[in-house]
Formats: structure tokens, C-alpha cells, sequence
RNA sequence: UCCUCGGUAGCUCAGUCGGUAGAGCAGGUGGCUGUUAACCACCCUGUCGGCGGUUCGAGUCCGUCCCGGGGAGCCA
């Protein structure tokens, strides 16, 4: 029966036989025996294995063995009487069942770059940090789920193929069939992309299952090369039904909370690492977003801010104009230096589904914007009515035919609602510190690249 | 896509005024040690990103393309 080493690590049975898998970190050779560093994956922390040279394969096998070799350990639990750890596996048998060429295998027991970890996508996740990333992704990607469910909302699969583009969410990759006989020109009898969005089809079930959301991946075909964006993604997008802007901001701000301190409990070990060596002071900061309150102002109340800063910045602060990454950055990192929600920005910057003020001039919108990463959240109430949804459509030039389904919503039954959509990576590079949202991601697809 | 800085050994980098390339680590061999990125000695390692040009001669200068870092745009 293998026991996982995380598991061993933890429970700590002195003096049970045990038996593990995993692969070798290091090995240091002492007179009578070598010490091996087996990794699982399961943890951070490796287990010490001591393998002495009385073991029948020891000239053989273990003092070939090098950095990435995959062995099954049999052998007893002790104190270890070092310093390092608290407890070492002392051997019955160790068995070789991958070799690994050190000449040749590229990862050493040295740090490595992370631009040179990209190129071996299928080996860095072998690596500390990477496989920290995959260890916390995982975790906060369940949390997403016990969020929502744990308060009644229904997770939607919104179509990864779709016909609808969601106006101003960027290109679409395009899908064909490639010829496949029998369906003439187009598959689905019309031009189809890879979803940008599933907001609209989430909407879609709102209006009939109250709260829902959406957790999946997204395209963009935007030629964007930036530590920030990827060609696919996955985002989380909650819609909710008789909601408006403050309670769709009440979620996101404790959904955001939630995962945080969630995170913090659950996967301390990983967090620690990437508060000592990716980015310092990371626990501090993420602590603070739990305990304090985020700062909220109207993006008229930003423009003011940014106009009366004195500060010169590259592109110009005027009422009409969206905020640039300088701004956003100003205002969330050196006047408020916490998390800050901008609601009410100006209708003319903003896609055709958001809910138009009284004012007339401004949409029931929030950006939540955080330091060092910017807009993490972008959210808004949808327009609930026809007519004015309509004219909006129509000014901003969309298809009025394809979107008759979008438009049936307010015809039947129509309600106020809203929702917001989290970027996953952007999360992940805030918690985890990592400067470039390609080391988040286990595959990162960017122009130009996605070599498996 | 734009601006900017880079691409030299498996990795991280140095390479002066244009004169045919070096270090540390990794790897190999041997030694030593309850070791912790072990240590000591010796040995091996190159399409200087690709293509073209200038020159007696190019890692070095020029052009162009590819790739990467940082910043920006687009956005999540």
C-alpha cells in the first residue's frame, strides 16, 4: 500500500514500515549509505530516504541514481538526527523504475529560470515552484466551486463553441470543420469562434435559475504580448438574478476574501515558498485584502483624483477618456495602496449590455482594481430594459437577428440583474506573486507559441 | 502591434579597440564526509539565435527575420 509522502510528513509514524513512490530531488553519498530526496508532488517538502550499501542493488542501482529518477521506497520511519528534517525513511528497498540521464535530463538540482522552464512545459511542473502554482491552482479552483455552491448558485457550462461574439471582449479564434464533408461551408450552418465569454449564455440561465456561474476556459486572438494576457484562459463569471450593482459588488468582494483566506489556510506550505522566494511580504499583503475593507470610489471621483494629483502622466485624465494602466495603477497602489473598486464609468466606453444610470451618461459598472496586477474583476448590472437595450445595440452597431435570443430575455419575464467576470490567471498571479501569468497557466498558449 | 533591452557550453553569464571564445554551476572520473544547493582534485563541453552584407579577418560593425525580458496598447 503507497502512502502519499505529504501524508508521511505530516502523520509522522515513527517506526511503521512504509512504502512511497516518487521521484529523486538529490542524492549525497555518506561512507556506508547514500541519502536520497524523493518527491511525490503531493507536498512541497521531499522525504530523506537513507539507503545503505548493505541493499542488494546499492552498487548498481542507488548509486547511479540521479536528479529526476523514479523510485518505489519500502523501509521504516525514524527521527532523523540531522538537521533539516524531522523525519527520514530508512530503506529496505529501493526500487529503480525510471532512469533519468543526467547527461541529458534538463532539469538540475539547481534553480533554474522561469523563461528557461517555459521551453520544458512537460518537465517544470517537476520543479518547486511550478508545481507549487499547480498545487495552488488546483486548491483555489475547488474554492471557486465551494464559493458559489456553498451559497446556492447553480455552475452553468456555457458553450466553448459559439456564434456570438460578446461585443468588445476582444477577437475570436474562428472554427471550422476543415472540409468535413456533409455540412457545406460551415459546421454549424454560420461562422463559429471559440467563446470569449459566457456571459451572455449565463444570463440566459439567471433568468431561470436565479444565481449561477460559469467557470471555464476562454479564447482571444489578440496579439497581445504582455505578462498579463494569454490567448486561453479560464474565467469565473457569476450572474445573478434580482441583483444590481451593490450586491453584485458585495459578492465579489467576499468571494474574493473567501478565497484568499481559504488559500492561506489551506496551502500554507506552497504559500510560504512564494512568500520567501517570488515575492516578499506576499502573506502581509494578502492578509490585509482579507482583513480590510476595499476602498470604492466613482470613476468621476478617479478622474477628479487623478486630475488634482499634480502628477504628469503619459496619457491625459479627462472625464470621457477610460482609465489607463498608469492611472489605475496610481490610484489603487500609491492613493489607496488596497484593493479599489471604480464604479459609474461613462456609457461610451463601455459595452452595450451594461445597465445606462438615470444620469443617462454613465453604466451601472465596477472594475476592481489591485495592486500590482490592475483589473482583476470587471463586472456591471445589465440592462433589464428592451428598449433601452435595444438602442444600445443598435448605436454600437451590433446584429440585431443574431442576439434576438439575447433580446427575448427582456421581453419575457425580464429582471434586473448582474454579474462580473475573474480572470483565474490574474487571481492566481496576485496570490501566488508570479510576475508573468504564462508561469500560473500549465500550458500557456500566447501569439506564437503552444508547443504541447 | 508599438517602444526598449537582450539571445555566447546543458544552465547562469563574462568576452576590452574587429584578430577564430572563457568562468561558475551541471555532467564524467577519483577521493572524502549523517549529508542538506555537500565538499576536494582532475577531465569533457560551442552552428556565439537564423539568413545576408561590410572587411584580409566578424561573437564584436550594418541590414533583415525569429525568439525572450521589461514597458505600452487591447483586455481578464
Amino acid at each position: 500500500m503507497k502512502t502519499r509522502i505529504k501524508t508521511l510528513l505530516a502523520d509522522k509514524p515513527l517506526g511503521a514500515q512504509v512504502a512511497f513512490a516518487g521521484w529523486v530531488r538529490t542524492r549525497r553519498d555518506a561512507g556506508a549509505f547514500s541519502f536520497l530526496e524523493v518527491g511525490d508532488g503531493s507536498s512541497l517538502a521531499n522525504l530523506q530516504v537513507i539507503a545503505d550499501s548493505a541493499l542488494g542493488n546499492y552498487d548498481s542501482d542507488i548509486k547511479a541514481l540521479s536528479t529526476g529518477c523514479a523510485v518505489i521506497v519500502e523501509g521504516e520511519v525514524k527521527a532523523s538526527p540531522a538537521k533539516g528534517q524531522e523525519i527520514e525513511v530508512l530503506a529496505s528497498r529501493v526500487e529503480v523504475v525510471g532512469w533519468a540521464d543526467p547527461a541529458r535530463y534538463p532539469l538540475q538540482k539547481k534553480r533554474h529560470s522561469l523563461e528557461f522552464l517555459r521551453e520544458i512545459s512537460h518537465l517544470r511542473p517537476r520543479t518547486n515552484v511550478i508545481g507549487a502554482v499547480g498545487r495552488v491552482r488546483s486548491y483555489l479552483g475547488f474554492a471557486v466551486h465551494r464559493f458559489f455552491q456553498e451559497r446556492g448558485f447553480v455552475q452553468v457550462h456555457t458553450p466553448i463553441i459559439t456564434t456570438s461574439d460578446c461585443e468588445g471582449a476582444g477577437e475570436m479564434f474562428q472554427v471550422t470543420s476543415g472540409g468535413a464533408p456533409g455540412k457545406g461551408e460551415h459546421f454549424f450552418g454560420r461562422p463559429a469562434g471559440l467563446t470569449v465569454s459566457g456571459q451572455l449564455q449565463a444570463e440566459v440561465y439567471a433568468m431561470a435559475l436565479g444565481d449561477v456561474y460559469t467557470f471555464g476556459p476562454t479564447f482571444r486572438a489578440e496579439n497581445s504580448n504582455t505578462s498579463r494576457h494569454l490567448a486561453e484562459f479560464w474565467m469565473i463569471e457569476p450572474e445573478m438574478a434580482f441583483c444590481d450593482l451593490q450586491g453584485n459588488m458585495a459578492v465579489a468582494v467576499e468571494m474574493l476574501k473567501f478565497l484568499l483566506d481559504d488559500l492561506l489556510a489551506g496551502c500554507a506550505e506552497d504559500m510560504k515558498l512564494f512568500d520567501s522566494f517570488v515575492e516578499k511580504g506576499l502573506l502581509d499583503k494578502l492578509r490585509g485584502v482579507v482583513e480590510h475593507e476595499f476602498a470604492r470610489i466613482t470613476y468621476s471621483e478617479a478622474v477628479e483624483r487623478l486630475l488634482a494629483s499634480g502628477k504628469t502622466f503619459t496619457f491625459p485624465v479627462a472625464w470621457g477618456l477610460d482609465l489607463q494602466s498608469e492611472h489605475e495603477r496610481y490610484l489603487t497602489e500609491e492613493v489607496f495602496a488596497r484593493p479599489l473598486i471604480v464604479t459609474d464609468y461613462p456609457a461610451s466606453i463601455k459595452p452595450f449590455y451594461m445597465r445606462v444610470n438615470d444620469d443617462g451618461k454613465t453604466v451601472a459598472a465596477m472594475d476592481i482594481l489591485v495592486p500590482g496586477i490592475g483589473e482583476i474583476v470587471g463586472g456591471s448590472q445589465r440592462e433589464e430594459r428592451h428598449d433601452v437595450l435595444l438602442a444600445r445595440m443598435q448605436e454600437a452597431g451590433i446584429a440585431i437577428d443574431d442576439y434576438q435570443w439575447y433580446l427575448d430575455l427582456r421581453l419575457y419575464g425580464s429582471a434586473p440583474h448582474a454579474g462580473f467576470g475573474l480572470g483565474f490567471e490574474r487571481l492566481l498571479q496576485f496570490v501566488t506573486g508570479m510576475a508573468n501569468i504564462r508561469e500560473v497557466i500549465p500550458f500557456p498558449r500566447t501569439p506564437g507559441f503552444a508547443p504541447c
